[in-house]
DNA sequence: TTTTTTGCAAAACCTTTGCAGTTGG
DNA sequence: CCAACTGCAAAGGTTTTGCAAAAAA
C-alpha cells in the first residue's frame, strides 16, 4: 500500500482526460493502465485491487495483479487515484474525483453509507475550530453505530 | 484481525481485575494471557502484536506471536481489548479502558496527536444531530491535515 | 482427568520486488 | 531506439490455522 502522502487530487471526467494528464507528465498510456483506468470509471463504489486484475467478462480482460498495484500507485502518485479502507482486508481504489466521498460504517451491521459532498462540512469546520485541524474523512470511514443498531443496543454504561 | 464485531467493552483497572473477569467466564489465566494483560497495561499506547510477543528484556518474557494474536482476539471477544489502525501496517492494541482514546493523525507529517477523553464529544455530538449516527473515532483515527502542515500547503483549488 | 492453551510449522492473505522480455512514444 | 511497462516468479509483512504436547482447573 505503500504511503499515504497526499498528492494534490486530480479530477478528471474521463479515460481521455486521465490519459491527457498522463502523458503531459511524460507516462506512457499502456493497455493494463488504460484497463485500470476504465474499471474505476465504470465502477460506483471503491475497488480492490483483485477485483480489477479480475476484469469483467466480455467487457475488460484479466490483468496481472502486480501490474495493477504498480498502475494503482503511479496513478496515486499522479493523482488521479486514492485509495480507502472502508474496513478490515483489503484496501481499495477509486478516482481521485471520486474518493472525496465519505462513509458511515456501523460496526454492528456493517452498513456502509456513502455521503453526498459536503454533508460532513458541519463537522470538518467543529473539527478546525475546536482542534485546529483540517479532517478528511475519506481515507478512513467514520465508524459506529448507525440509529438502528444504536436503539436496539443497551445503553453505553 | 478477525472481525470489527463490537462487544460490549469490559474497563477493569489492573491486571488482576482483568484476570478475575476472565475466571467469572471459565476462561483459563495462562502465563500467556496474563503477560499479553501486563504489556497492555504497561503500555501507554496501543501495541502490536509483535511488540508484545518481543516482550520486554528483563521485564517480560518472550511470547509465541500465534498465542499473542490469539490471546488478543479471545481478550477482545471479552471486552477487555480493543485494536484499532493508526495508519497503515499491523493493527495496534488497546485495553478497552484505553482504547476509546482518539487521534488526529496528519497525513503530511504523520503526527499523531492523542486527544483527551471527552475533546470529541462535540463533534459526536453533531454527527449524532445530523446524520443519527453515533460516531466512535477509536478505531480508526481522524486523518487530515495539522495546523502548521495545512498553513504550510496551497489552499485546496 | 478433562478441556484449554501453547509452541511450532505451515498456510493464507495482501502487497511489493526483481528481472528478463515486450512495448509505447 | 530506448526508457517505461508487463508478466511471471518469488519474497515480505501480517494474521490465521492445524496439530501434537503441555498446562490449567
Amino acid at each position: 500500500m505503500t504511503s499515504v502522502r497526499p498528492t494534490a487530487p486530480l479530477h478528471v471526467d474521463s479515460v481521455e482526460a486521465a490519459e491527457a494528464a498522463l502523458r503531459e507528465r511524460g507516462l506512457r498510456v499502456s493497455a493494463t493502465r488504460r484497463l485500470v483506468l476504465e474499471s474505476l470509471f465504470m465502477a460506483d463504489t471503491p475497488l480492490v485491487a483483485e477485483e480489477i486484475a479480475r476484469g469483467v467478462p466480455d467487457r475488460i480482460p484479466q490483468m496481472d495483479l502486480p501490474s495493477v498495484y504498480r498502475n494503482l500507485e503511479l496513478l496515486e502518485e499522479v493523482g488521479l487515484v486514492r485509495h480507502v479502507h472502508l474496513g478490515h482486508g483489503a484496501g481499495r481504489y477509486a478516482l481521485a474525483r471520486d474518493a472525496g466521498r465519505e462513509y458511515l460504517v456501523c460496526e454492528a451491521c456493517g452498513a456502509a453509507t456513502a455521503l453526498a459532498p459536503c454533508e460532513l462540512d458541519d463537522v470538518r469546520t467543529l473539527v478546525r475550530e475546536q482542534h485546529g485541524f483540517e479532517a478528511m474523512f475519506h481515507h478512513f470511514p467514520i465508524v459506529g453505530l448507525c440509529a438502528a443498531c444504536a436503539a436496539a443496543r443497551p445503553t453505553p454504561s
